[in-house]
DNA sequence: CCTACCGATCGGTAGG
DNA sequence: CCTACCGATCGGTAGG
């Protein structure tokens, strides 16, 4: 734990460290967390090499701190958003339309940050996959615990089996992602929140229960 | 074209070319498209740098030859076996328990090769973009095509959107592979398949078209 | 945070 | 198909 300095500079590097790794975030959802050298990040940032290398130690720990960073992006604009509404069905359906929002502003140049990283390290063990598996797990728990909540309050049937039902909706928003960026197709979005409001609509005790 | 040799040079040449593409499609399902490097995949396979770049003229080639194989096992694993059934509801079925049993095998070490060099390209411009986004087209005017087949033989619904219900079917295929691979959930598969099943099921004109 | 540097590896070439 | 090599870039280090 750092000594409170009078001019800052404890501040300005935890500023500086924040403004390195959201812009590794964005080159790496498009290039890739391998992609991203660093020095090429800090070419883009106008600093030299060993300036962004002095503030990780390692390429596996600049990437491991951009995860993190990614995760907190990924939260403020989706957990976050989603979880404003009342827990019930229409906070189910909230959190995924954020995704999509997310997805498809798009909030990373790349599209989703998560996709794309987790493509690329699913089968190459280590430190990075790790903490990708548990991103998805956070992500997997969150849809679950939203749409085990919506069921015991009786708006969604007691029969539902929740896995299930939370497995195939993060499908449609992963597929959306995917079909928009290589397909160039702009439908594929409106497609995934067609078939998610279509999946949570069939399992609702109330039909009302969702806006139109 | 090459002039008939004696020898059986040109034959031979061809089997070592098919044979560090068959390598190739393995290694980039694991390390991705870009990650493959010429040097690696030439020790690989234990012969010379120069050797294996000498077969292609550069990078790129090498990546958009590797494409074209990877699209020859796919074919031979999937779209084949789907279109041995006849026409119809099960053919559309089949075509998507195959891709499964290719993603699940799995037929390359790493998931399904174009799931993860989709994402690592999607989002950079450039002839291997090009190349993976006419894999998409052909995969889902299949999917669709066998979809629409159905429906004009009365299998399924007339009211059916035929590309809103091959997105799902994709969609659901898809998040199989990538949540299988980083959630360490084999679950994953047979999650999908239960979806694929019930999502066709509910357009069925006849529900004993699908087999138990 | 900088300059200057390290060995390793990259894609690609020359010449045979 | 090989050896030998090119300039560029990689991750990382030394010293300030």
């Amino acid at each position: 734990m750092p000594k409170q300095t009078t001019d800052g500079r404890v501040l300005r590097g935890e500023q500086t460290r924040q403004a390195i790794l959201r812009r590794a975030a964005d080159i790496a959802s498009v290039e890739g967390l391998e992609g991203l050298s660093i020095g090429r990040l800090a070419t883009a940032l106008d600093v030299s090499k060993s300036g962004v290398f002095a503030h990780f130690g390692s390429k596996e720990e600049l990437q491991l701190a951009t995860i993190r960073v990614a995760a907190e992006v990924f939260a403020a604009h989706v957990a976050t958003p989603g979880l404003e509404h009342p827990p019930g069905a229409l906070r189910l359906w909230r959190l995924c339309d954020a995704w999509l929002d997310y997805a498809q502003a798009p909030v990373f140049p790349g599209g989703c940050f998560f996709c794309n990283a987790s493509a690329e390290f699913d089968a190459r063990p280590g430190r990075v996959r790790d903490a990708l598996a548990d991103s998805l797990r956070l992500w997997q728990q969150l849809l679950e615990r939203t749409a085990a909540d919506a069921q015991q309050l009786g708006e969604l049937r007691d029969d539902v089996d929740v896995p299930q039902l939370t497995f195939e909706l993060d499908a449609f928003a992963r597929a959306a992602n995917a079909v928009c960026l290589l397909g160039d197709d702009a439908t594929a979005f409106a497609r995934a929140r067609r078939a998610i409001r279509a999946r949570i609509s069939a399992e609702l005790t109330d039909p009302q229960l969702l806006p139109v």
